[in-house]
RNA sequence: GCCGAUGUAGCUCAGUCGGUAGAGCAGCUCACUCGUAAUGAGCAGGUCUGCGGUUCAAUUCCGCACAUCGGCUCCA
């Protein structure tokens, strides 16, 4: 009989008889490895374990601890899922079902809308379904059975014109079959926790030109106790929702009065932004930066020569006066140029660095507005760096340096960074020359690389003016969020024709770059809410500490007290109500202040105060000017 | 913009199989002066999102609008 080599993913190589399965070949690696594992990718396409090794090849294991894992086993819950559905409500076609992060999906097009009492019924379906350990098969067909075999699936029948004239694999799970290229676990028996969580549209190939189908999301795991704690970090992540939080601590929030989008910052919330502000401020003066303030409003011309009148306008504030169409800005930069513009530059004077907390509107289609993430006025924390292509490099290097050290005073170390470049097979439809571009791009990952970033490439992701970098913050629920990003831009530059005198006498176009680090201040601040779960430190607290008095005889110490406090530059409260200091205590705690002064009678006699921390409780007593000094410092530390 | 769900007091939520509504918290008044997460009593508070329609009668049924929520699309 003759043998088959494998080339193991670490170079090694192992020989099984013609005629074995992949499982056999697994199993000669490894009894462990064998148990562990779901799937195997043999010549970059997946097989299942139980397929026959068709020749020689390179072969690697998908095991149950690896995130491909994960990917598999969630891949064949979305098969379980349609094939529940299949059962429950004949008729339905089928579109795509691929695992997500954290979960999977499967798009259906049906008439009758999925409830939430069905998804219930579906999810205890699949359990049903999932209970015979029914395994899950591959097969090869040709593209003409599978024509056969999909017939009444147009959406599977569009898949397979669009593929070529190779075999085509199926999977197929008890009576559903699906056009797939795996790879999936080897029966149902691993499904042991899954949760169906909702149902929502989504347009067919994410095309809105397309018919909008009924999407069911859900999430699986190996083991029932990850799934509970997936759903107690999904549960916790309500509870920290900055549109609940910003209510309840009073800081923020829309107003169906004013409209759609449109924020308002409550007293407290106010002084989040402030000292958000304030440190943004001395951070970048301290790097280089100056700052401007541009208007809000200015003449339709402005944003014709920058190209927005003309691609843009349906997402701009357009208005009349005295005859002439006015823009309320949607950028910061044409502001930024005009004041680069209004003199002569040479060489030397480069870099210029304007940064500005702009706001501006955006009528965003009303229904992707989401609390302060996404609204239709925000303050951006904009900066435009004028430079020559020899500075561009250690410019966007001290960007990204300047996004991990303010990030990291929110708390947040844990970065994604994506390079976004050009389409190759598509260089026409970029702004600036092909050496400018590689010119760019090669800046750009030169600075990446020197903060030693791990990045992925997104090639074709790029805007039309220019690549970029974007920075995803990682929360203290482990979740992505966009905030930074760093754009290169040849576009305006020509467009508003900004240039510099070079050493050699003569104009060059300048190179331009956008950058933002918090992104927008309004949903920086809803992303802050959530990660801190409304408990700001110390030097973002809105109210830092709250005086209470424990009976009628404190009250005037207790306002001295908080005079000293304030006077010191500590933003205190008083609560001198007559109430019990139980409930006092118990109304801060709700309101997450950091500390609460208890002030009695013996406090009184010693001019100090009882300190209770928020996270720590009863700290005893400690003398006034004790206290401002630790606060003040904790404040300073931006603790 | 698209699909689906939701909209009752400042907040959280009951309720009405069609006969114009109720609780807790918050607010106000009074009593209590209290030592580390809710003192007690009373009062007040609603065009049941808005506009139409059906009906003797609509908060309830139907339609439209608006807003919110879950997604999709978009984010030159």
């Amino acid at each position: 009989m003759s043998q088959l080599t494998l080339t193991l993913p670490d170079g090694n190589s192992i020989n099984v008889e013609s005629g074995a399965s992949f499982s056999d070949a697994v199993g000669t690696i490894g009894a462990g490895l064998l148990r562990n594992s779901l799937a195997v990718t043999f010549n970059d396409k997946h097989y299942s374990l139980t397929d026959l090794v068709p020749a020689d090849g390179s072969l690697s294991v998908i095991t149950k601890s690896s995130e491909d894992g994960y990917d598999t086993l969630r891949h064949s819950a979305a098969h379980l899922l349609a094939w529940a559905v299949q059962d429950l409500y004949p008729g339905t076609k089928f579109a795509f079902g691929p695992s997500i992060e954290n979960g999977f999906y499967y798009d259906f097009d049906r008439e009758e809308p999925f409830t939430e009492e069905d998804l219930v019924k579906i999810e205890n379906r699949m359990v049903e379904l999932s209970k015979n350990k029914e395994v899950i098969n591959r097969h090869e067909i040709t593209k003409s059975d599978a024509e056969e075999l999909f017939a009444d699936q147009p959406y599977k029948l569009e898949q397979i014109s669009e593929l070529g004239d190779e075999a085509l694999t199926v999977y197929q799970v008890g009576s559903f079959q699906d056009l797939c290229e795996g790879p999936h676990i080897p029966d149902t028996s691993s499904i042991k926790a899954i949760k169906l969580l909702s149902v929502a549209g989504a347009y067919w190939r994410g095309n809105s030109d397309n018919k909008m189908l009924q999407r069911i999301y859900g999430t699986a795991f190996f083991k029932k106790k990850e799934l509970e704690s997936h759903l107690h970090m999904l549960e916790e992540a309500k509870k920290r929702d900055h549109r609940k939080l910003g209510r309840e601590l009073d800081l923020y929030g829309i107003m169906d009065e004013a409209g759609p989008g449109l924020s308002f910052w409550f007293p407290r919330g106010d002084i989040l932004r402030d000292q958000i502000i304030e440190f943004w401020k001395n951070i970048h003066r301290r790097d280089g930066y100056v700052t401007v303030t541009t208007p809000h409003i200015s003449n339709a011309e402005l944003w014709e020569t920058s190209g927005h009148m003309e691609f843009y306008r349906d997402d701009m504030y357009v208005f009349e006066q005295d005859d002439k169409p006015y823009v309320v800005k949607p950028m910061n930069c044409p502001g930024h140029i005009l004041i680069y513009k209004r003199q002569k530059r040479g060489y030397r004077s480069l870099p210029v660095r304007y940064a500005e907390l702009g706001t501006v509107y955006r009528a965003e289609l009303k229904g992707t507005l989401h609390g302060l993430m996404r609204v239709r006025g925000f303050t951006q924390d904009d900066a435009h760096i004028f430079c020559t292509p020899d500075q561009l490099e250690i410019e966007v290097s001290n960007v990204l340096e300047l996004t991990k050290e303010i990030l990291s005073t929110f708390g947040f170390t844990e970065f994604k960074v994506e390079l976004s470049v050009r389409d190759p097979k598509n260089p026409e439809k970029y702004a600036g020359s092909d050496e400018e571009w590689e010119m760019a791009e090669k800046s750009l990952v030169n600075a990446i690389e020197q903060h030693g970033f791990n990045y992925t490439r997104e090639e074709g992701e790029a805007v039309f003016y220019g690549p970029k970098i974007d920075v995803k913050l990682i929360d203290a629920l482990g979740r992505q969020w966009q905030a930074s990003t760093v754009q290169f831009d040849f576009n305006l530059p020509r467009r508003f024709d900004v240039t510099y005198t070079d050493q050699d006498g003569k104009d060059k176009y300048v190179y331009m770059v956008h950058r933002a680090i918090m992104g927008s201040l309004e949903r920086f601040i809803g992303i802050i809410t959530e990660h801190f779960g409304g408990n700001f430190p110390i030097w973002l607290a809105p109210e830092q500490c709250r005086v209470m008095s424990v009976s009628h005889a404190q009250h005037d110490y207790a306002s001295e007290v908080v005079d000293e406090l304030r006077r010191a530059g500590v933003r205190v409260e008083l609560d001198a109500r007559d109430e019990k200091i139980g409930f006092k205590i118990r109304e801060a705690e709700e309101m997450k202040i950091p500390y609460m002064l208890i002030v009695g009678g013996r406090e009184q006699e010693t001019h100090s105060v009882a300190v209770r921390s928020r996270k720590h409780g009863d700290l005893g007593q400690i003398e006034v000017i004790d206290f401002a000094t630790r606060i003040l410092d904790e404040t300073a530390e931006k603790k």
